[in-house]
Formats: C-alpha cells, sequence, structure tokens
DNA sequence: GAAGAAATTGCACACGGTAGCATTATCCCA
DNA sequence: TGGGATAATGCTACCGTGTGCAATTTCTTC
C-alpha cells in the first residue's frame, strides 16, 4: 500500500486535510475559501473531507497570518442600568450577524484597570465599541496608540474616535417643550453622571429649550445615575415645602426616572397630579403600566447597526477620517406626566 | 558603526526586542517570563527594553504555539432579565481577576446558531461557561466532541459537563414553609421555561414540601420567564372568583414575580392582604420598597467563584471527572407575603 | 592549569494558515 | 507537432511565540 492516510490524532487541520486529499496544504486553504484558481472537483472533494473530517480553521493562525483576528472589544457601562443590558443584547445579536466575536473587556461603572486595556491589544481586537458613559479614557488611548479604530456609542467623542449617539440636546429640548406645553411651571432636574456628553447634553438641551421660554430650572440634584440615586432625590424633592417644590421633573435617564417616582409615591405624591416625571432612554420597563414614562426612546438598533457599520468601515480602510452620527430620538408621551390641555 | 538597530515599523516583537538588545528572540522570550536561566542583569534591561519599545506579547502567537488561549467562551440567557444582567457583571469582573478573557458568544433566549457554536472553537476557548435556563445543547456538544471543559451555572448538568447551581429544590421547600407557617390555604404557581432544571426543580421542590404538609397546588399557570408573563398570569388569577382563586403564589423567578405583583395590583388587588407573592433570586429590583419580595437568594458571588474554578481546574488538567456543586439559596423575607403569626 | 560542573544564551523547529512564486499539466491553434 | 498561453497545484517562507537541545562561557576545585 503506497500511502495509508493515518489520521494524526488532535483537531484536524488544513494538514490533515491535505493529507487525506493527497493535495498540499496550501490547496486545501485556498479551496476552502473558494478560490477560483482552484479545479471545481478539487475543491468539492476538499470540501467534502472537510466536513468528514470536523475540520474548523484555527482563528489563531489565521490571525497570525492574515493580521486580521475578527474579534471587537467591547467595553459598557453597569449592566444595572437596563438599558446598557439592552444594549449589550442588541450588540450580540449584531456582531454574530457580522461575523464579528466580541470579546467583553469591562462592564459596569468602575474604572478600565491596566491589565483590561492590554487585553485588547493582545488580543489583537480588529476594533473597540465604546458604550459606557464614563471616558474609559485608558482603554481609548491604548486603542488610539495602535491605530486601533474606536467607536463609542452612546457618546461623542473626546478624543481620536468615531461615534453614534443618540441626540440628547434635542431629546433634552423635546422633554422641556412638552412640559412647557403642560403648563408646567417650576422644574426640577436629576443628574446623571456629571462631566458625560450624555448626561450633559441632555441638561443642557432641557435649560436651553426653557430658557427659550424665559423660563429657568428652580432646582438641580445629583442621581448617579442609578435607581438608588433617583429614588433618594425623590427624598429630597418630598421634602420640600409644597411651594418650592418643582411641578415638573426630568430625570435624565429611566432608571433614575424609575427611583423618582417610586420615591415620590412612597412619600405621598401622586404623580402626575402633584408632580410630573420625565426620563431618557425608554427602557423595556419604562413601558410598565405602574410606571407609564413619558420619556425619549434611544434608537437603539439603529444605533448599533450605524455603530457596528462605522467600525466595520474603519476595519476595513485605516484612514478613514473621524464620523460622528447623530440619531433623533422619539418622544414617548405617556403617562407619568401633565399632558398638554 | 556595527549595526544601527532600526526599529521595524508596526508594534513591537520580541524579535524588535532581541535586536534592540542584541540577543537570541527566544532570551527575549524566557526573559520576559522571568525564566531564572536568563542572568538578572539582561533580564533587567530585556524588561526596560520592552516598556520603552511599548511591547505587548501577541496572544494569538502565543496560543499557536502553546495551545492555551486564556479565552472562555460565555453563554448567557437573556439579559432583559436582570437576574442575567447582574451574572454577566459578576461574570466580567471575576474573569478579570483571573487574567481569563470572555469571548461573549451568545446571549439571550434564542437558540444558538450554528455559526455561532463554530465560533467556540474556532477561537480554541479553553473553556465554556454556559449560563442559560436553556438547553444550548449545540454548543455543548461542539464543546464536548473537542474536549473543551464546560460548566453550567444555575443549571445541573444534563450531559457531560460540571455545574454550579443553587439549591433550587431546598429553596423552593423554604418558600413553602414559609408560606404554610403563614398559614395559608390555597396555592399558586407561576411556572419559567419549562423543561429547565432550574424551573422543574424549584417547582418540585415547593410541591414536595406542600405534600408533606398534606396539601397541594390549586393552580398553575405559565410565565414565560418574563415579566410580562408574570403580569399576564396576575390577570388570570385576579380574574378568578374569590373562592377559588389562590391565596399564595410561587413565581419561579424574580422578574415574573414582579410582573405577578405589578399585575395584581393593577387589578385591585392587595398584597400581601389580598394574596401573598413569593419569588425567586433576589435580583436587586426585589428589595426596592415598591416590591419588597419575599425570596430566595441565590449566592450569586459564590456561584460564580465556584464556577470559574471549576472551569480553571478542569482546564489545567483534562481528565477531571466531572462534578456538581450546589449551593444553599437563602430565604429573604420581605412585605409581599403575609408573615407566620 | 585543566577537567568537570554550572550558568547563559543561541539555534532550530513547531504551532496552523496564507500568499507569492515556481512548477507542472493541459489546451489551443497555427 | 511544436510553441505559447492558461489552468492547476506544489513549494517555501512568514506571521510571533515557546521550548528542547546544543553551544558557549564562566566558575569550581583539585
Amino acid at each position: 500500500m503506497a500511502k495509508p492516510p493515518a489520521p494524526p490524532p488532535g483537531p484536524a487541520t488544513v494538514r490533515t486535510i491535505s493529507r487525506l486529499a493527497g493535495v498540499a496544504a496550501s490547496t486545501v486553504s485556498r479551496a476552502l475559501k473558494q478560490d477560483p484558481r482552484v479545479a471545481p472537483e478539487t475543491r468539492r472533494r476538499i470540501a467534502e473531507l472537510a466536513l468528514q473530517a470536523g475540520y474548523t480553521p484555527n482563528a489563531f493562525a489565521r490571525t497570525l497570518s492574515g493580521g486580521r483576528s475578527g474579534l471587537v472589544g467591547l467595553i459598557v457601562g453597569p449592566l444595572q442600568n437596563p438599558f446598557y443590558a439592552e444594549l449589550l443584547a442588541e450588540a450580540v445579536a449584531q456582531a454574530a450577524a457580522l461575523d464579528l466575536r466580541l470579546l467583553l473587556v469591562h462592564a459596569g461603572a468602575g474604572p478600565i484597570e491596566d491589565r483590561t486595556s492590554q487585553a485588547l491589544l493582545q488580543y489583537q481586537v480588529d476594533g473597540c465599541l465604546i458604550a459606557s458613559a464614563e471616558l474609559s479614557s485608558r482603554a481609548a488611548a491604548v486603542c488610539a496608540a495602535r491605530g486601533v479604530p474606536i467607536v463609542m456609542v452612546n457618546r461623542v467623542a473626546r478624543l481620536h474616535a468615531s461615534a453614534v449617539a443618540c441626540d440628547n440636546l434635542g431629546g433634552g429640548a423635546d422633554l422641556a417643550a412638552f412640559l412647557l406645553a403642560g403648563r408646567h411651571k417650576r422644574f426640577g432636574l436629576v443628574l446623571g453622571t456629571q462631566g458625560t456628553s450624555t448626561s450633559d447634553d441632555r441638561e443642557r438641551g432641557f435649560i436651553t429649550a426653557l430658557a427659550g421660554a424665559g423660563m429657568q430650572p428652580v432646582f438641580s440634584t445629583a442621581g448617579n445615575s442609578t435607581y438608588e440615586g433617583g429614588h433618594a432625590a425623590a427624598g429630597r424633592i418630598a421634602a420640600m415645602s409644597r411651594a418650592r417644590r418643582p411641578d415638573a421633573v426630568f430625570a435624565i435617564n429611566d432608571i433614575m426616572a424609575m427611583g423618582l417616582l417610586d420615591g415620590l409615591r412612597e412619600a405621598g405624591l401622586q404623580v402626575p397630579q402633584d408632580i410630573s416625571v420625565v426620563g431618557f432612554d425608554d427602557i423595556p420597563a419604562a413601558a410598565r403600566a405602574c410606571y407609564g414614562l413619558t420619556t425619549v426612546a434611544q434608537p437603539m438598533t439603529m444605533m448599533l447597526q450605524r455603530g457596528l457599520s462605522l467600525l466595520t468601515g474603519r476595519i476595513a480602510s485605516g484612514n478613514l477620517p473621524d464620523e460622528t452620527v447623530i440619531l433623533r430620538g422619539q418622544l414617548v408621551v405617556r403617562g407619568s406626566a401633565r399632558r398638554p390641555p
């Protein structure tokens, strides 16, 4: 017998297949990539053998040789906020459809450890998706230094990076306009994480629109971007005398608005009869009957679609200029704020 | 001049450093790994040059050579359920501390596409963490075929795999005992995803404990493991005549219990005066004043700690026997169920 | 001072896949 | 039937790191 094609142990590689088929390894590689230079019959035979042997290409070897890993680094904010949970779920679904793998590098409010951002480089991510209100500057700097494209989602870019965000200014203004139309007179704010573009823009849009009507907020307090923060803010608001108390409060995001709403009710105030509450994000819980939050819906699907497309574009051709995409959110009117007459 | 150490373009590699230091690449490799066979002085010099050149080891090359990727595949259930969001956040934190990277392969209730499970092999994950009530059998089979260790979290193993789970039987029994002590007479159940060990065990533990007191549930309905499912179940329960209606309902998980509770209140029932509600998981929202859910807390931190340790153990030595760890949950008494007198 | 031991370091190859170039087989047409 | 074009495939080197073994240097010790 000439060559008993003894299949070596371990998972099948191109070499395994090449021995089985009696061809060179490079032919196998080409055949599996539908290279037209390989004869159709050979291609077919190799495809069959590969299937039969349970061949799976080794992404590591391919990356080493080809330079592209197919990996995208992902950094998200605290998953306790359903907004981020939803964003993450959407990112996973869309990335899979694009045949990109997600390396989940960081999730949470805390700062990113150096060791963590190192991982982005060690694993040769092709790009990085940052969806966290916080700056993550360490990771961003690391990527920028290596020319790894970055796309921020839900934040505008402060540094060398592209970004997709909701029109936070416009959304804040829409909410202000809605409350003004509802004849509210005294406006309060529950702020999120100070210094983030998302939080600041919503606040600014809101205040600017109020100013357009000759008004300004009478009260402003920190909410820490958490349910608990919103709940605590409710305590402070409920403690105010009726005369000083705002009659409408804009919580910079829905999770705080939920805490705020629950807190106000616990303190005996009726929403929206005694006080109106509006939020921002339109997380699923905002639609629940017990909240019925008037808010601004972020176009989540579209945001990630555009975000990933910006990213893949920059991965494909390294020298595209930075780009920022602003998508308009949509005002969703529910029962948590008094409506215009 | 002898050798102008011209640093080649692109990121620094061991070869870059080796040229700068005038040693062989293998020496650099060893020096950076603190191999005692390299002279201390040489080691120090190389470390300095590496730092200065911004050297980062290439995980892909290292994997190709060494066989271990440092990657763990992660599959989680639907992140709309805060339990999974919390679990994911904990997994990210703990994995980072263990210097493992997470390849987020799938998140959600849907089935896992073939292409997705292929990714587990292509990227040579060292192990796989499956935290989803659903079976994910495709991914599990793929891993098993390649000898990739699997650890299930929040599920007991139906197939070749290790597992860490809460004592769902015991937890269900604890809740039954608590309700019995509260002199409840008519018990209802809102079920989760049928056929999952998590859901089935909780139900079974509950029913068995009731049987021990000579009782049995009078009502049982599907809740689909979602808030909406629990909410819909509330509608069905509220529609029952007072005589037929259960006076205590166990929702298999907290997210359903929340929907149930809101739905019952909307229908005008008072909790716990008219009807008691208990859940399972102790997600953060269960502690909120507006819910105050009596539930069983899963030892999340410990579950992941043990889960990852099972996984790293099996990665380190391939032939450890499968192991299942059951951790006791803790009954958390709040206001959503009438207390024992 | 030389033999042997110990400490350092270099060489070569392997990991799995890809791509450039060389080589061989095949075909067309004069 | 021969020459050239074209199709099909093989050979080889490389990506960056890790490791076994050989080679070199240095140190011991009689």
